[in-house]
DNA sequence: AATGATCATTATGCATGCAAAATGCAAAGC
DNA sequence: GCTTTGCATTTTGCATGCATAATGATCATT
């Protein structure tokens, strides 16, 4: 009898998103996306008539990114996007470093041929914007290297926490200006990343992705102290 | 001039507590304390009266928790305590030994002496219920020294996605029966934990935790199958 | 002139009300 | 007797209103 309905549990259910739910993805977006600028300010009005939607899905939705670490939330004081410090970035990647590393160590026990091919693809796709210095398409395809390689390690909990730290550094966006030795490094890194999934060898790719991420984290590091120094002196100037 | 400021950032805010914070950490504890049974509902009206509360800040809490993990919200039908299944803990483990990796990784580098022996102080209590076999005292002092290992990392993003993660775990409340050769190994494994951090070698107290997780898994997934078998075959008699 | 206090304004926190969706029950049809 | 359909009830989703805390401005005081 019922055993026929929980045969059919595979089929999707239909996606129902309520306004909460659209409104978190939205604000989530636009924060990770950049068009919402951290320490900048959210009221609760501004964008109830933006979005057409009143207060109380606005303000779940603000919870759930509050908790998600996005944005913060001071009582009777309202919502920012969080600002994210240079001591925050230093914690967050040894950590992305962790659970990349134990994805690497999963994607190469479960990944498939075809897994590796389309890595494979992505990657080669990757320097050839490399060669051709298209900075934002190579960071597009080494992001989707990065969640191919989550994706194929078959963890649904690793994935939702690397993806939460990795949405909160993108953020930051000082990516863009890596300097040429650096952005060569990367790509010798992302070879070797390739080889070792090739092969299979779990705990060598664990170590280089650790290792990789390690080398991120300078890069952005360096570049946040680049802009906090110009920022000081712009405002020493003004 | 602002440099006063700034200089006072490490001050600790006032903790003001709004009603949905409160409610926030009431239900988290309820539910990773096992009050509120896993899939058992939550309807916002029983809740509201029982925490004397309308329903605007209850339902803010109820979205944070289900971002978190720890409730499912199905649109129109309401909250309910998320149930672990066994596929769901075979994922969390892996990826908590990764955290708890990292973690000793970087207690090692960080703690003093203080901080050891505290430690200290507390596997040896632990060993003492172990030997007394009081089980709960021992959990307690377990779950203790892992969480002062995350603290000793440093590490707040660290700390708060383990905590997580070991919330939604310790639901499952399935440690309760571990066989005496499991528990001997487990106060063995802590023996050579407690080793490797007086010794701060890193690598070494990286490698023990993450197969002590594997262990703690393999006895949860054990148990759980054990509860499984006998829910069906009570299931099969009724 | 600078500082402190008081008040008006604004925005947040919470409560409540209304509409819509889902569940359960009952009655009708097969 | 079983299934199905329609209705009533319950519960959720969202909007709005009121109270309160925080911000800013004005004024008095030193």
């Amino acid at each position: 009898m019922s055993e026929q309905i929980s045969d059919l549990q595979s089929v999707t259910p239909i996606a129902r998103r309520s306004l909460h739910d659209e409104l978190v993805a939205r604000l989530r977006n636009m924060i990770v996306e950049g068009e919402l600028r951290p320490g900048a300010r959210l009221p609760e009005k501004e964008l109830c008539s933006q979005f057409g939607v009143s207060r109380t899905p606005l303000r779940e939705a603000l919870k759930v990114l509050a908790s998600d670490g996005l944005v913060e939330i001071s009582p009777h004081r309202g919502a920012t996007v969080v600002q994210i410090s240079r001591a925050d970035i230093e914690e967050m990647f040894p950590v992305m470093g962790a659970l990349e590393a134990l994805a690497g160590e999963l994607a190469c026990a479960n990944i498939d041929a075809a897994g590796i091919a389309e890595i494979t693809a992505l990657h080669h796709q990757m320097v050839a914007h490399y060669h051709r210095k298209e900075r934002a398409e190579y960071f597009r395809l080494n992001q989707q290297i990065h969640e191919r390689i989550l994706q194929a390690a078959g963890n649904a909990t690793l994935s939702a926490l690397h993806s939460s730290l990795a949405g909160r550094v993108r953020r930051a966006r000082f990516m863009a200006n890596m300097s040429p030795p650096r952005w060569q490094q990367a790509v010798d890194e992302h070879e070797e990343i390739l080889a070792a999934l090739t092969q299979r060898d779990g705990p060598r790719l664990a170590g280089i992705l650790r290792r990789h991420l390690e080398h991120k984290a300078e890069v952005v590091i360096a570049n946040m102290t680049a802009a906090d120094e110009e920022a000081t002196a712009k405002s020493a100037a003004g």
